[in-house]
DNA sequence: ATTTCTGTTATAATTCAATTAGAACAGATT
DNA sequence: AATCTGTTCTAATTGAATTATAACAGAAAT
């Protein structure tokens, strides 16, 4: 599991694990029913506390990208099909990232291509 | 100048400012060469101190997408070609939200889909 | 069955960002 | 001249993020 985190981030550590482990999920390398490592292990290779890589894990379940099972392991959920809330998420989402991008003076097909680039790493892409 | 903030969110005021203050701009509410309310009025509308608002006029003059001019005012840029720094921003944040939908079981239309449609509210859409 | 591993919970301390407050300064505008 | 502007400074408060220990109890492994 290849995992980097920079401890002088803006970006608060629990949240560079979520999104890099959506970000391998996306990308296949982490499989609905894989089991994710234990807090304590993946605290310990990453050389952060144990509390700090639960709240990921935490921030992920309520996202539904995985499932806690108490007293045992967190397992990556299977995809189905989006909620309206995570509809919601990923649309007010988009706004921000394209608001900025037109403000920079990039055009229709200049972010519909990176975008496509992107999405052909990750899974139907 | 239609502004909300939500004090009680957990993204900070000055970070929906500078959010909403783009997306004025992507829609062409603010134009190029427009000048932004005074620190001090902004912050009295919104109910919010001097210096946040001070700081988020900091945030979109070091994205480039305001000029500060000293003791008089700030002042909307031109929009022209992106920089490598601002093509790089927006492909990150383009992989991190289409990560997140690919996980969340989106297919590349129904995301290209949102984002024509948001587009089509923004210059050049 | 016992040991080990697991997430859970609780308390505590530290650090830092965000926000507010108040004041003073100096250039720009009217 | 008076007012408005961003700038700078100090100060205080609040809360999030992170780390550190410790103990508990269910799950898994031997």
């Amino acid at each position: 599991m290849f995992i980097e985190i920079e401890p002088s981030s803006e970006i608060p550590i629990y949240t560079q694990l979520v999104n890099q482990l959506i970000e391998l999920i996306a990308k296949g390398e982490l499989q609905p029913n894989d089991t994710l490592p234990s807090v304590r292990s993946l605290a310990a290779d990453l050389g952060v506390n144990m509390h700090t890589v639960n709240k990921a894990y935490h921030e992920l379940e309520r996202k539904n990208i995985i499932r806690i099972i108490p007293k045992s392991g967190a397992v990556v959920s299977e995809i189905t099909t989006p909620t309206d809330e995570q509809l919601a998420t990923i649309t007010h989402a988009l706004k921000t990232v394209l608001a900025e991008s037109t403000v920079y003076g990039m055009n229709k097909d200049e972010v519909l291509s990176i975008a496509l680039t992107i999405m052909s790493d990750y899974k139907e892409g």
